[in-house]
DNA sequence: CACGTCACG
DNA sequence: ACGTACGTGACGTGT
């Protein structure tokens, strides 16, 4: 049977998605991101001085040209470009302030401060970028730019749909079927209020961030006047951003209930003129049930020679909030305002402008280059016969060599630049061919191997089910074959194969969902599908999509045609991409951290979970049996106290019961009820005696359900429970673990950390635990290189209580308990990316007192805030920030004009290389410790790691020499400039080994 | 399937 | 202008 490739690789499907025109108001976006893009410091400063203090702070190039706004405009234009897809593009500027509006009002837009100086250049810089990039722009002297954009809207709106994009709600009246607006707001949150208030999704609308799509319907449903109304509603009410006065004496609110009522000042106004003393008296009680409190009409009427009041303002206003359609734009076509982007000039210009972190490339403007990987029409064969599997595989080696001699020719000598600045100890590692791997796909059914899926070219692709003479042990037998000739295989999440795969820490195994991590260790997913969009830019059917609708669970997978598309998917990708994520992996330093560290530990923590972790079942019974009585019993004193049964762990029933049947002050609320979190419960403690009782049950339905029976069910037949690590979920580089967590075991709490005393050696075994001890905090000594944490370190000083001795002016040897433990909750908020307002929580002390911590902390320990400050501004330059060997964590969001965001993000950006570089640390740690056990013939096993502790199960006769490993092992990891203390203990469960 | 809550480093 | 510590996973509830 042979399938055509053709049929397997589905074309990237040329959605057409409706033409539209958008109209971008420049001035309104370089502005919002000149505000978006400010150092918080410019934001919280009063004063002016205060604030020119910090503008060496914005971002500028190299010779001090101020970049911050253009930074912003460029990349969300190229994001809207790139996902809402525009056809048709203008840019309209207001450059001037002497608009024909000041002729007829001298006063327009009179109030507006001076432009802030870092900002008045990059107006004329942002023209000049959109100019070279060839995006058609207008601006003139005496327009502004919703003139132009009027008069935009008004020429083409026949001929294509519009959106207009800009923060000015006069924009509002341009609003019709064929021309809506992309209003931009200062926050997502409003924006979002919106969209759930309308019950509106903004995935489907498409919309860009932070910008509300209004419909005609939608202003009416908002402001309640039509489009059309604008300018009148500007008429009666005014504008205070452009200074238009309004009438005076008339306020916001009554101008909108107007408006609603007669939609034109003109309407207004002709009835009003025409009133006698009864009919004003008439229609004030009529304005009453319109919900308009102080009667206006006395303001609207008003007439004055000298003074601009009543109709004569409101026409006035009128006429300066109402945007002109008629601009002569000569013979303008709409072809002419096509998108055609110039990349080689916006790229030349994205250099000038010292822009790293945008690619012309990331807005894929230009039909992206037609894939050749599509065309191929590869042949895949599907064959169980043993003679042609043979042939198969003796061909496949065959062309490998050759190949591999081709490539060797052409070859030059890759240099694997690395940055870290941390050798890595020569341990086993694989050696990669150059750019040339096989593609392997296993393809497993119930923990067995039910067939492989190869690919390596036209000539050597094919299928092979385990059928007849071809079992799971042939199969391991020729991929054996192939690693033993060191052809490289590239694979999907090798450990979940290693049952079928002889492989080891020297085997050319290249993993792909790794590679993919270490490339992008925040990404969600590195299945074949996202790996192949992202770096082949060739779209497949997700694993999922082949599977769904028709599934048959009575067919073994491989009688199924679309579980064979799949497996040929998968080992095609897993080809194509080897050289590609090889190349990538060694321009950006990774490959030391990917052959050196990240590879060999597969097979440490692959050893991990075969050896699994005893469990003593009956214990654990015992203890989920004494938890149900307790809880019984507590449930019954609850429902006496409340006097009514509920459901205690439904947040909601509770929280009802709690804060309305009790009536107890509720502190936070969440988005769906009142918090009944322990933080807020703590606080409620005093308020009634059921609080302390429904805190215990908490505690003991947690253990109950979570540990003592959720672990029962995990146990297997061996007595013991086989976890899962996982190598590519931490974005800091962190292991994580499932099915059970087992580094989330209970040990804060007496009763919890009883649990432990379950998990216990097999007999004639001991636990050995060894863990770092503050292994972050010595590493940000390192890192930072501050003289004093180092050398307060060297000495072996305590440092929570040496900070306290600092921060709080006592005396080394009089530091209290309370100061010592508050100084440690600074230490630790320093790990994190400290922000007062949190520490200030932490430690139930007002934010300015946290500052004072935090002040004092970084006097003490001036290299700390260098470092700090500098980590953010790696991250800014360069997109990401490093741990010492070389891990990259994405940090995009510093420039995000998010305050919450841009906070968050650099938070990440300090915590991420500490944490990440202890993982980095433990990660080598582990794998020294394994071979070693290994190498000496021991029986001790690894069995888990906790962050920073390493759990190992140590034949009695070894406990000693083990001991002595873990101990050198960990500690000499890394060699820094401070020592790596580490704790070993031992005992006959992991209760005592703690 | 999202959310709230809580267990760990 | 925003209302937060960094990094995880499992459970129960309720849509």
């Amino acid at each position: 049977m042979v399938i055509n490739m053709n049929d397997i690789i589905n074309n990237k499907q040329d959605s057409k998605e409706g033409d539209y025109l958008l109209v971008i108001d420049g001035s309104s976006l370089l502005s919002t991101q000149f505000f978006g893009n400010l150092p918080k410091e410019i934001m919280f400063a009063k004063t002016m001085e205060e604030k020119e203090k910090y503008f060496p702070k914005i971002m500028q190039t190299a010779t001090g040209v101020y970049t911050n706004a253009v930074y912003g405009f460029l990349r969300v234009l190229l994001k809207i470009i790139k996902d809402q897809k525009p056809t048709y593009l203008a840019v309209a500027w207001d450059i001037s302030r002497n608009t024909f509006r000041r002729e007829i009002y001298p006063d327009y837009k009179g109030n507006r401060g001076e432009t802030l100086e870092p900002l008045k250049d990059q107006f004329k810089l942002c023209q000049h970028v959109l100019k070279e990039m060839g995006i058609v722009q207008f601006m003139d002297e005496r327009y502004e730019a919703d003139d132009f954009s009027g008069t935009l809207c008004q020429k083409f709106e026949e001929e294509v749909p519009i959106r207009v994009m800009t923060k000015d709600n006069d924009y509002l009246q341009l609003i019709t079927e064929r021309t809506n607006l992309w209003l931009i707001h200062s926050t997502a949150k409003k924006t979002d209020e919106l969209y759930e208030k309308y019950g509106l999704s903004k995935k489907e609308l498409n919309v860009p961030d932070r910008t509300f799509l209004f419909t005609p319907e939608l202003v009416e449903k908002e402001f309640g006047i039509e489009p059309s109304s604008v300018p009148s509603l500007k008429g009666i009410g005014g504008d205070s951003s452009d200074n238009i006065k309004g009438v005076p004496g008339v306020g916001e609110a009554t101008a909108v209930a107007l408006i609603k009522e007669y939609k034109t000042v003109e309407n207004l106004y002709e009835i009003l003129n025409n009133l006698d003393e009864t009919g004003k008296k008439e229609i004030n009680e009529y304005w009453k049930t319109l919900g308009i409190k102080r009667t206006p009409i006395n303001a609207l009427l008003k007439i004055s020679d000298t003074e601009l009041v009543g109709e004569k303002a409101a026409i006035l206003s009128k006429t300066l909030a109402t945007i002109k359609k008629d601009i002569d734009l000569k013979d303008l076509g709409l072809e002419q305002l096509r998108i055609h982007i110039n990349t080689e000039n916006a790229q030349k210009c994205f250099n000038e402008l010292e822009f790293k972190t945008i690619k012309m490339d990331n807005a894929e403007v230009e039909d992206s280059s037609i894939n050749n990987l599509r065309f191929e029409a590869d042949k895949i064969k599907i064959t169980s016969n043993l003679e042609e599997v043979e042939t198969l595989f003796s061909n496949l080696i065959k062309l490998w060599e050759k190949n591999q001699k081709k490539l060797k020719k052409t070859k030059k000598s890759r240099n694997d630049k690395s940055d870290s600045k941390i050798t890595i100890k020569e341990i086993k590692k694989p050696e990669y061919a150059s750019e040339d791997a096989v593609g392997i796909k296993l393809i497993m059914e119930n923990k067995s191997l039910v067939g492989i899926s190869v690919y390596y070219g036209s000539e050597a692709s094919f299928i092979i089910p385990c059928e007849g003479f071809i079992t799971p042990d042939f199969l391991t037998s020729k991929l054996n074959g192939l690693l033993e000739k060191k052809i490289t295989l590239a694979i999907f999440d090798i450990k979940k194969y290693l049952p079928y795969l002889n492989a080891n820490e020297e085997s050319p195994c290249f993993d792909v969902t790794i590679a993919g991590y270490l490339l992008e260790p925040d990404a969600s997913t590195y299945e074949y599908q996202t790996i192949a969009e992202k770096y082949l830019e060739l779209d497949l059917p997700s694993e999922k999509e082949v599977f769904s609708g028709q599934t048959y669970a009575s067919l073994s997978l491989l009688d199924q045609d679309q579980y064979k598309k799949a497996a040929c998917y998968e080992s095609y990708v897993a080809h194509h991409i080897y050289p590609v994520l090889l190349k990538l992996l060694s321009e950006r330093g990774l490959l030391p951290l990917f052959a050196g560290i990240e590879m060999p530990l597969v097979y440490t923590l692959y050893d991990m979970e075969q050896r699994g972790i005893r469990v003593d079942t009956n214990g654990l019974k015992d203890y989920s049996d004494q938890l149900g009585v307790s809880i019984v019993e507590l449930e019954k004193q609850i429902f006496e106290l409340v006097g009514v049964e509920f459901n205690i762990n439904s947040p909601k029933q509770l929280g009802e019961i709690l804060f309305q049947r009790l009536g107890l002050s509720y502190g936070k609320k969440t988005k769906t009820g009142y918090s009944t979190s322990a933080e807020v419960l703590e606080k409620l403690s005093s308020e009634h005696p059921v609080i302390k009782l429904i805190l215990q049950y908490r505690q003991l339905t947690k253990l109950k359900s979570t540990y003592a029976d959720g672990l029962v069910s995990y146990v297997e037949g061996d007595g013991r429970i086989h976890g899962t690590f996982n190598q590519t979920i931490a974005a800091t580089g962190r292991l994580s673990s499932t099915e059970p967590n087992l580094q989330n075991i209970p040990i804060r709490m007496e009763l919890g950390r009883k649990i432990r005393k379950v998990f216990i050696p097999e007999d004639g075994y001991l636990f050995l635990d060894a863990d770092y001890s503050q292994i972050e905090l010595r590493l940000l000594a390192h890192m930072s290189n501050d003289a004093r944490l180092i050398e307060a370190y060297r000495q072996a000083q305590d440092i929570h209580r040496l900070t306290a001795s600092e921060v709080f002016h006592t005396p080394f040897d009089e530091v209290t308990s309370a100061q010592r433990s508050n100084a440690k909750a600074v230490n630790f908020g320093i790990v994190y990316g400290i922000s007062s307002f949190s520490l200030g929580q932490d430690l139930d002390i007002t934010r300015k007192e946290a500052e004072e911590y935090i002040n004092k902390y970084f006097m003490t320990y001036p290299g700390v805030k260098t470092y700090l400050d500098g980590l953010i501004e790696e991250g800014k330059e360069t997109g990401v920030v490093k741990t010492l060997y070389g891990r990259i964590r994405p940090v995009p969001n510093l420039t995000n004009s998010n305050f919450m965001k841009r906070s968050a993000e650099e938070r990440i950006a300090m915590n991420s290389p500490i944490q990440g570089t202890a993982a980095d640390i433990m990660k080598l740690a582990m794998i020294h410790v394994n071979q070693v056990l290994k190498e000496r013939k021991l029986k001790s096993r690894l069995l888990l790691q906790i962050h920073d502790e390493l759990l190992v199960e140590t034949h009695e006769s070894e406990v000693e020499e083990v001991a002595k490993i873990m101990k050198e092992e960990m500690q000499q990891a890394a060699s820094l400039s401070v020592p790596l203390e580490v704790e070993v203990a031992n005992g006959n469960n992991w209760y005592e080994a703690k």
